[in-house]
DNA sequence: TTTTCTTATCGTACATCGACGATGAACGAT
DNA sequence: ATCGTTCATCGTCGATGTACGATAAGAAAA
């Protein structure tokens, strides 16, 4: 009946950019999508496109999630596309789930 | 119009497990509901509801994604339920993240 | 210019997510 | 047996995700 603390709610929103990083991970054909630009070293364009088993929409669809998450970048080239995997954003994704990693060590 | 190299499609399957477990952290509640219960250090019930800015059905809705992503363990003691992080699958999940960073570590 | 190749985007259809109120199930206490 | 508490589940609804064909936009090649 009465407020039990005087509203101590937690923020959500300091969880927002590491989750919709999360959210850009959450799929298999974007998590292969990165495993290729890695394996290929170099950037890719439309290679993804035979690689996976996948509409060229569909493809471009999920190239443009990643672009916008951050996690990689595109370059136009011509009549082609040029992904290439972000580096730097990369280690900051790696670096903060690590973080959150550590502090989820101490379980019951 | 012929096929380019008789279909090397890659297989989408090998990532769901970890597309999945990615999914599972891709919200800011459920994040926040891994951050309390390492927090509290033991195993918490309705607390939760407590802390966060969510209705009771939507925490409980949160609670069952993550315990089907088998993140955490719920067990009923009396009439509330106790949550706590699952420790092995935390590491088995950190260390298959962290293998796929690695992985990507070779960029352009 | 016209064609061809490559890629992005539009529109559509269906599935899933996220949130909530309402209800039900289980238990302790009275 | 009847509350009151705690929690899970149901049903609903709008928003988002996933997939595709069709189309548009751009540059190279004819």
């Amino acid at each position: 009946m009465y407020d039990k603390k005087m509203s101590e709610k937690a923020d959500l929103t300091q969880f927002e950019a590491l989750a919709g990083a999360c959210k850009a991970l959450s799929h298999p054909a974007r998590l292969t999508i990165l495993q290729t630009l890695a394996r290929r070293g170099t950037c890719i364009c439309g290679e993804i496109v035979d690689i996976l088993p996948l509409s060229q929409a569909t493809v471009s669809q999920h190239l443009k999630i990643l672009k916008e998450a951050g996690l990689i970048t595109g370059e136009i080239d011509g009549p082609r596309s040029c992904y290439c995997i972000d580096g730097d954003a990369m280690r900051l994704l790696r670096g903060q789930l690590e973080q959150v990693f550590r502090s989820l060590e101490h379980c019951c």
